[in-house]
DNA sequence: CTTAAATTGTGAATGTGAACACAATCACAT
DNA sequence: ATGTGATTGTGTTCACATTCACAATTTAAG
């Protein structure tokens, strides 16, 4: 089932919904209203009932939505209903900081498997993962069916581990290197760059005050 | 100078453009074409002219733009022209992580200092950075001209360490936590969540396909 | 000097998303 | 039962962003 008429950025919203229904789980809210989702997502209260009537009628008027049911629906949506498995290439600051911390581990995405071109890292242990290597990278994605590579390694080898992943069957790639990889078209690749959130959330901070608020994209 | 009637959108694309220009003058190119500048972020050319056009004529028909002059002028007009002092707090993996690894150390963004509210974690040295205690934060931050803040603890006690934030003059604050923080109006807080980030690729690419290609959102 | 190829800058048209007001619906108290 | 307060769902209007076509300008070659 895909979802034709929905504006891209109502898709985009979604999951920030997801998150925020994540959050409020957590703390076992039973329902929760248009204008609360909205407030924890910095966006308004029509948006949010109007993105999600795209999808159907969740809520119940007068009391809001069940947050557990809501939740449900969005990650059919967005086709997280099954766990998702995740493999780290490179074992270094980044790669340990990954596995460690619990936060990252959210809600559906494990970390599972780890490889290095690194013959001091390789065999040792992250957690509860031993680092493998990179040669053995194809054979072992097909094997355990990876869906997604987080790639952490140096940017001087980036390009090196980009294409060994392009010869896989792997299509979405979590990139910590700050440049361009080459890749196939079929191939998504995200480029985490906290320098520029940074730039981005310093700027509007200065701001805040001289323009008019408008709401800032997720 | 605040540029009021410039599209929300075309401010967002100005960080890409920055980063991609960065690039470029780290591969020593002299010029780029509105043409190759949108293929490395993902628009198109048309878009990337217009949106430079709200800011004065800063190609050479026929020729293209000059690459220092360009990433000058963006910086100028982000405000990035002077450098940025950042602050960590939470020397744990992920603090480790971000000083050490060069890549997050772009472009006029220095992480300056770090603190941590761990005892056995005070004194110690993390690159060239001597771990401070947090109940000092507040004191040394005005000394210093900190514009930023870096929230890397863990989950509990982020609450705790965002008040004493508060009660300073920071209102920038890029945080690792994936919760929400309680913080007055005036402070901008952007929440890293690499799962959110992980999500929305996998969904990307998974629509590839099936569904009519659209330009990403940065 | 003239012509051709390349590339920018931009006004007008088109498309898309946001806002808003209000009708519809529900829970609950009386 | 019925009214009241709360909250969702949505059609319409409006504002904003994208696209496109083309004029303007430059370089380089003949």
């Amino acid at each position: 089932m895909t979802y034709r008429d929905v504006p891209t950025e109502t898709m985009d919203r979604l999951f920030l919904y997801m998150r925020a229904l994540t959050c409020l789980r957590r703390e076992k809210s039973e329902t929760v209203s248009s204008s609360r989702l909205a407030e924890i997502c910095n966006v308004n209260a029509p948006k949010v009932r109007k993105d999600l009537s795209y999808f159907g009628e969740f809520g119940v008027r007068g009391v809001g939505y069940n947050v557990n049911e809501l939740l449900d629906h969005i990650r059919r949506i967005l086709k997280l209903d099954r766990s998702v498995n995740v493999a780290l290439i490179g074992a270094g600051n980044i790669g340990r900081a990954l596995i460690t911390h619990s936060s990252f581990q959210l809600e559906g995405f494990n970390i599972s498997m780890a490889f290095d071109i690194d013959r001091e890292k390789i065999g040792t242990r992250v957690g509860s993962i031993t680092v493998e290597d990179m040669m053995d990278f194809p054979d072992r994605v097909e094997e355990e069916g990876i869906d997604l590579a987080i790639l952490a390694v140096p940017e001087e080898v980036a390009p090196e581990i980009a294409r060994i992943i392009a010869d896989t069957n792997i299509i979405s790639i979590l990139s910590f290197a700050p440049c361009e990889l080459c890749m196939p078209e079929n191939v998504k690749v995200t480029c985490v760059d906290l320098s520029m959130e940074m730039a981005r959330l310093l700027y509007n901070s200065r701001q805040t005050v001289t323009r008019k608020k408008k709401e800032r994209k997720p």
